[in-house]
DNA sequence: TGATGTAATGTTATAATATTACATTTTGAA
DNA sequence: TTCAAAATGTAATATTATAACATTACATCA
């Protein structure tokens, strides 16, 4: 089996790379702009490669912000569950890893029996940059 | 000290009535329909009944839904940060409580030199009565 | 080859969510 | 009472996302 990132499509690759150049989440509509002079021409070209890439784990969604950012991970598992650290000085945006977040979002739902399928975390605070300079 | 809920004003009050009444959150414009009757014409006195809702703690936003809910807890801290169980199947909601969420985040944002401020959680998965019929 | 199915694309229009700008009114504290 | 702050009303507009439908690309296999 090739990996997923290989079967992408132009309009995929395209906004993949516009994300992964990207220091900040961007907004659909900011990708949008970037891409124009690459025959991307309407939102729908935009979101529906966001929806590939978000299903296949390359890109996440940030809730809070209508925001999106590729994944720096090398075969991420968070196709479905994301956590993030996002500071709100910079807006830089850092992922958290792990199955102990899993766990621990499982027992919490126990607790109210509630059966835990997945989750989006979202952490505002400030960066290491951003704690010195303050 | 008055309570908050005593300081409210007229659009308010009618945005929170709605709110309280329902069993699922509410999306703003669902809001707005409903309440026309009773003098709020235009999405923006929804909007700015929300905003003050939200600073008081009254009423919390589900970032992952675009809705809002009104809070159950007597006077509820979560004035910026919340956590909630939402069910896939009955869009019913639960908020979760309690400190401990708190400390947990603190930790982990501290492992990656990040200063937590606030967060907010989304848990997705069955409720009680939905595990039950499935 | 060419018929067929499926996924992706292109394009236009529109729906859904949220804010700006500005004039006016209400409220409450000095 | 007066003044400033908060809240309101209204229209317009910005931002985010999807519906609808026609077309194209490409693999499969009879």
């Amino acid at each position: 089996m090739a990996l997923a990132s290989e079967n992408l499509t132009k309009n995929q690759k395209t906004v993949l790379g516009v994300l992964e150049n990207s220091s900040e989440p961007m907004k659909a509509y900011t990708i949008l702009y970037d891409i124009q002079k690459k025959g991307i021409k309407s939102p729908l070209q935009v979101y529906r490669a966001l929806d590939k890439l978000i299903e296949i784990g390359k890109v996440h969604k940030i809730e809070s912000r209508n925001s999106y950012v590729a994944c720096k991970h090398e075969g991420c598992n968070a196709k479905t569950s994301t956590s993030f650290l996002i500071c709100e000085n910079c807006d830089n945006v850092t992922e958290l890893i792990g199955y102990n977040l899993f766990s621990y979002f499982s027992k919490q739902a126990d607790k109210n029996n509630f059966k835990y399928n997945k989750h989006c975390l979202e952490i505002f605070g400030l960066c290491e940059n951003c704690k010195l300079k303050n």
